[in-house]
DNA sequence: AGCACGCCGACT
DNA sequence: GTCGGCGTGCTC
């Protein structure tokens, strides 16, 4: 009896299987619609079987076995199977996933040679370090004139191809040290010997800058991009193209992670301590861990290259399990930005403002250079006040204020979308009197332009950014020099070079010194070392100024020194002492309900259940979300910790098991976080 | 997740 | 007398 063994795209951790009497070998990794309840779906053919252990009677036909393009390769399913397993994901959830959702649903893009295409159709070799796929020959590709490499750069592209097989890099250098040229230099090896190389990105609007500079650099190569932005049928085609093993470079955002690539032999995660590595929802993947699994199981090499890695990939490369590969200076002829700290405790400050800052902004303008104040906070004010009553302006849906955005008259909610008009009085008194308290990007704005009316004053966040097309324009303008005063939120601090910049202000950066997160160190270290490398490229010299009340506070020294390496040793030792990531591994079981006593005791219930299995895993107690409550549910988490990856993993497949089987209240949803980043 | 089946309230 | 609420059970 000819089975095929199907996963299927529902939250049922199982496959379902099928007759399909002319299936054979060559069917696994194949797309296959079945008969599916009333209806009808489309899968993946994971095994094949000649017995099922469901009722025989039971079974139905396969409706068809697409064998419109190459099947998908074992490689790329053992990598579906690795994040089901270590997600606690069901194995269809991330088969269909790890595909463009063209090809999820059955469908093909059109492409005119896709014959051909087929016709050039991959081994599917799945096996570590057995890619035996002739290297097709692409001198073609080979540019000569290639800029000349520094000493550090140079032993870093020697460094990924020194040994064979699997090695993960933490290519760790400031902005301007060269890391792109030492990617590269990497494809550029890469290419020479036929393979694939693999460059993920954080899903930022620079994904097609970075193409640019790629494509210039290899002219005659096949390059690919995938990020969930673009049209259906590119990305199919793309991914069809990565298999079949047409395109040699693929570029993109987390997602690419699962492009499957026949000859791959090098990945690159660049600004690895990015979080939008992380999904935040559906698969709670990390693609920077799922390429270094990937690399390990393809015996290839990775580079995760960053300025201010994450803890994690800095104690890896600490204790020797990475390499760590050091480009000290800015490669372009330019110092980096001397960085102060503006002590603001016995300051007056003027809407937030220090007078070293202002004098500041005032001496680029007469200079006729561009300053940024970066703000991380958008909209006019963080929320409108009634004095008198105590009335504030709170969303209606979630556990959060709603921002005053002056700009188009409305009161907003930065979690759900929620909009208001601005109330003429206040709703609860009558009193006509609202104040807006606290400070956003538009009232910096407002006031910058009052206080220096001379200056062209140019707002970047995500309000005035909305689309592709305006933050070109916005993009245009500063590089056309036609802005001299930037205010601008974290959208501004990645990736981006703005050589007339020459003063970064950093204003409000103290909020996230306290935070609840004991990540947010981490992210605000990153985030100011990454503002503060704009400013100064090319000839000028750039400052950076950082106003606090905590002018001691060691990540603002760390920064004064450019000292990266002695905060996260700090950061390290803190973590280890209070054991957290990444001396202890978490996960983190959410629960939303109407009322968070049903998310509470779901959770309660789930920690029960849990009590028999923690071996070697600490279960701490359910509580309310910080964000409590979000679109009207109730949401509470539950952490779970263990010092052992293997004992957290073993107990939460267990725990999966019994959650499953858990009766559930209606309108009650829960998922499981492996590796948050979120408390 | 869908989708059917299945028993209890206010409407053409 | 019916339309429809969502509880619960199942999907190879």
């Amino acid at each position: 009896m000819n089975i095929v063994r199907v996963a299927l795209d529902l939250p049922l951790p199982r496959l379902f299987d099928y007759l399909a009497p002319d299936s054979n070998e060559s069917d696994i990794g194949r797309r296959v619609t079945v008969p599916f309840g009333t209806g009808s779906r489309t899968g993946v053919i994971v095994q094949l079987a000649t017995a099922s252990e469901h009722p025989d009677a039971k079974l139905k036909e396969v409706t068809g076995i697409l064998r419109d393009m190459p099947a998908l390769p074992a490689e790329w399913l053992a990598l579906c199977e690795f994040c089901a397993r270590y997600y606690q994901t069901p194995l269809g959830e991330v088969t269909s996933f790890a595909q463009p959702p063209l090809l999820r649903r059955g469908k093909l893009p059109r492409i005119k040679k896709l014959a051909a295409e087929i016709a050039v159709t991959c081994p599917r070799s799945g096996i570590p370090g057995t890619q035996s796929e002739p290297a097709p020959t692409l001198g073609a590709v080979h540019q000569p004139a290639l800029p000349r490499l520094m000493a550090a750069q140079q032993a870093a592209v020697a460094a990924i191809f020194e040994t064979a097989g699997f090695h993960a890099m933490l290519l760790h250098g400031v902005t301007g040290s060269g890391k792109t040229e030492v990617y590269l230099r990497a494809i550029d090896a890469v290419l020479a010997r036929g393979g694939q190389a693999l460059m993920l990105v954080p899903e930022i609007a620079l994904t097609p800058q970075l193409e640019g500079r790629v494509a210039a650099r290899f002219p005659g190569a096949h390059i690919v991009c995938a990020n969930s932005g673009m049209a259906d049928a590119a990305r199919a085609r793309g991914f069809i193209e990565a298999l079949t093993g047409r395109a040699q470079i693929v570029l993109g955002t987390r997602l690419a992670v699962f492009m499957p690539m026949p000859r791959l032999q090098l990945i690159i995660v660049d600004e690895e301590h990015d979080a939008s590595f992380k999904q935040q929802e559906g698969l709670r993947y990390s693609a920077r861990d799922v390429s270094v699994w990937r690399a390990h199981q393809l015996n290839i090499p990775i580079v995760l290259g960053s300025a201010t890695p994450s803890l994690e990939t800095f104690h890896h490369a600490s204790t020797g399990r990475y390499r760590m590969l050091e480009l000290p200076e800015r490669a372009v002829a330019d110092a980096m930005p001397v960085v102060r700290i503006v002590d603001t405790r016995r300051e007056k400050l003027q809407e937030g403002l220090s007078a070293a800052l202002l004098a500041g902004l005032q001496q680029r303008l007469d200079r006729g250079e561009q300053s940024l104040v970066f703000l991380n906070r958008r909209g006019y004010a963080p929320v409108l006040a009634c004095p008198p009553c105590g009335w504030i302006s709170r969303c209606q849906r979630c556990a959060a204020n709603l921002v005053l955005h002056l700009a188009d008259q409305r009161l907003r909610c930065h979690h759900c979308g929620f909009e208001a008009l601005i109330p003429r009085a206040c709703p609860d008194c009558g009193n006509v009197d609202l104040l807006p308290f606290g400070r956003g990007t538009q009232r910096l704005e407002t006031m910058l332009a009052e206080r220096f009316p001379e200056a062209r004053v140019l707002r970047i966040d995500r309000d005035s950014a909305s689309t592709p097309k305006k933050w070109q324009a916005l993009l245009a303008t500063i590089h056309a020099g036609e802005a001299d005063i930037l205010v601008g939120t974290q959208m501004l601090a990645k990736g981006h070079d703005f050589p007339l910049l020459t003063l970064v202000g950093a204003v409000g950066a103290d909020a996230a010194l306290f935070a609840a997160d004991f990540r947010a160190p981490e992210r605000l270290f990153a985030q100011l070392m990454q503002v503060g490398g704009r400013s100064g490229r090319a000839d000028l010299p750039g400052e950076v100024l950082i106003q606090t009340e905590y002018p001691d506070h060691p990540l603002y020294r760390a920064l004064v020194d450019h000292d990266y390496v002695r905060f996260a040793r700090s950061q390290l030792d803190e973590r280890r002492i209070a054991g957290f990531p990444p001396f202890s591994f978490q996960a983190m079981l959410r629960a939303e309900a109407r009322s968070m006593e049903q998310s509470l005791a779901f959770l309660a219930a789930a920690r029960e259940a849990a009590e028999a299995l923690a071996d070697g895993v600490t279960l701490y107690d359910p509580v309310p979300m910080r964000m409590q409550r979000l679109m009207t549910l109730e949401r509470g988490q539950l952490l779970v910790e263990s010092v052992s990856r293997p004992a957290l993993q073993a107990f939460l497949a267990k725990w999966m098991e019994e959650l499953y089987a858990l009766k559930m209240p209606g309108g009650l949803r829960w998922h499981l976080d492996v590796d948050p980043l979120e408390f």
